[in-house]
DNA sequence: CTGAAAGCGCTTACAG
DNA sequence: CTGAAAGCGCTTACAG
């Protein structure tokens, strides 16, 4: 029974438990004790199977193992829209980040930042391979083969951002309220002519003049809320929605946002405010104003979303809505760790936002 | 042998493996092998397969067990220094990430971050609970308990800035001659009454002026190679590095390069330039000089270390040394990756620095 | 305070 | 192209 030491050892595995045990002549439970529930053997014994670990290399009971055995890796998974690097240069992503590491912290629980995707070549399968205990999907369309596989592989999920679907934990802003406030604060400066720069609404990345079928009909409901919210705002003081022009842009880049504002600023009644989906829209937006010699906010109004903090540093500092993204990180987090704990969480309340004027909003020029 | 269905479900468990290939009445093996190799049958079969699955409600594999069974995770684990939200705040270390991401991202492995640390209250327990195949130490002193931690695991493991041991992995810049190449910039420019803002130099977490011997002995080979770098460029120009006051702060903060400097500044022969372990201690000195009502570079000439973003957009920019935070990331997830694909790679090279001069230096005022 | 047995859910040789 | 068996390394009831 003893003398496990005597026998062939194959290649000088790693040590085992189960070798420290016999080792020592006690069962294997009893070494798993020593680390588990020192409580449940004498510290002179316990003392002794630390020793015998030492000595035999073994540096504790293999976390795979355990997790296989007990259901879970002690792990939160983090699903980016993009490579995990974009994700560290962009400061909205770092900002969510540090939130939901601040929650899984606070429960021990460490962050798995899942690989291996790209918009251009999604890899979805990793979801499904990856040890964690539940997801968080930040910044991914709610159609997204990302989500599909998260919520596929039936651990708890909390979608960021783009609800993905009935009954699926979501922490978002209230996009259509934050929108309308947005068109208000241009109404109030007395603008009458707009012109929006809009996210996608489909999958063919179409880039150009949304009518308002394709606004109505699109199933990204964070494009649809924004654009019903400024719709509303300006249906309110009688700016007919149907005469503004929404150009559609496959993604929220600078550089999009200065080609929308190439073709809206060349419309023959150019408007005097363009609403952006996003700061880096807006920014592009004020690249384009620039390029074509209008000045800033003079002769053009615009209005981001985010508040990132490029857009403070702006040239003007850009107008726009405030979302606090560790704040929204942290939610994100608490709200997959009560779902992990077995609690029936509701979502919580969408966060709330803030307009914050700054330099790149003025009365239009013309009034 | 059919029919496990009719037997007395315990609780509904999550479907398995097994309970498909029952169902399907093949063995457990075509079913893995109809989600790992897919070439080892037919097509057909495979999808009648994936349609059970599917009906059964199993999403593939599951990924600890696999884990268990294949004897790797697929994730690198990176250990911080401070609290996780710390490092998504710390822009030296977001960059950091981004490298080792995108070194991770290659090899289609993920990316923990370890939880639980803060200096104040270490729990280097969870570094031995973690489901990873190896670790990246980033930023923690070589005598920390999480370091020791890391290395007890058996893990390949690749430490960062401050080398643990012989043998140990090791990336990181040349402290010494990077800190020679600040001083000699300062020599150059004519100072000769010089400060020194160190790190740390020992656990006791000493705050004050260094004497040689603390200096020479000290077990923190960054601290130390950066304090002969100084000494060795001073000592060519026949400043005597005795003479040379050395201040020791227990941490790398604005705050305490606040305090170092206001005790330096103070010093019945004032130095004419102050070089500090940080940029970040170097920027609290420069606070405490125009505290102090004195006019940069004219009065005092500062140089930093890093080259944080902060530095060139202080007042006046910072003078100060560059290293690459992103590759020196990508270089240490590139060698731990090495290491777990067992080769026996050797560490690379030190990553180059750069003296940025910036308007933080001048000549001395009294020359 | 300690043990013997079962089993977490899979994959890996070894056979055919 | 498919199977039966062994085993990855642990922890969890169940007993005593």
């Amino acid at each position: 029974m003893h003398g496990g030491e005597s026998k062939e050892p194959h290649r000088q595995r790693r040590a085992t438990l189960k070798r420290v045990a016999e080792e020592l002549g006690v069962s294997p439970m009893t070494v798993s004790n020593a680390y588990n529930r020192p409580g449940q053997l004498s510290p002179a014994l316990r003392e002794r199977v630390f020793e015998t670990a030492q000595r035999l290399g073994y540096a504790g009971p293999d976390p795979i193992a355990r997790g296989l055995r007990r259901g879970r890796t002690g792990a939160l998974g983090v699903i980016y829209d993009s490579r995990l690097s974009y994700a560290f240069a962009d400061t909205a992503a770092v900002a969510f980040m540090r939130g939901v590491s601040s929650a899984a912290e606070e429960e021990r629980l460490g962050l798995l930042l899942v690989p291996g995707s790209s918009p251009e070549q999604r890899d979805a399968a990793i979801v499904g391979e990856v040890l964690v205990d539940g997801f968080v999907v930040y910044s991914v369309a709610e159609d997204d083969s990302l989500v599909r596989a998260a919520l596929e592989r039936g651990l708890p999920t909390v979608v960021v951002d783009q609800p993905a679907a009935e009954g699926v934990p979501f922490v978002g802003v209230d996009d259509r309220s934050s929108a309308a406030a947005a068109a208000e604060h241009l109404l109030r400066l007395g603008h009458r002519r707009f012109g929006v720069v809009s996210f996608g609404l489909g999958r063919d990345g179409a880039k150009g003049f949304a009518d308002l079928e394709r606004q109505r009909t699109t199933l990204y409901r964070v494009s649809r809320a924004r654009l019903e919210g400024y719709a509303a705002a300006l249906g309110t003081a009688d700016v007919p929605w149907s005469e503004v022009p929404v150009f559609e842009c496959p993604g929220s880049s600078r550089a999009l946002g200065f080609e929308a504002a190439v073709t809206l600023l060349s419309l023959p009644s150019r408007p005097t405010a363009l609403l952006a989906a996003s700061d880096q829209l807006a920014l592009g937006v004020m690249d384009a104003a620039t390029d074509r010699g209008l000045s800033l906010p003079n002769d053009l109004s615009v209005v981001g979303f985010d508040d990132i903090p490029e857009a403070a540093s702006a040239d003007p500092p850009l107008t726009t809505i405030r979302q606090d993204h560790a704040e929204k990180g942290r939610m994100a987090g608490r709200l997959l760790i009560a779902r992990l704990r077995g609690g029936s969480a509701e979502s919580p309340e969408l966060l709330t936002t803030e307009l914050v004027v700054r330099g790149s909003t003025a009365r239009p020029h013309d009034v």
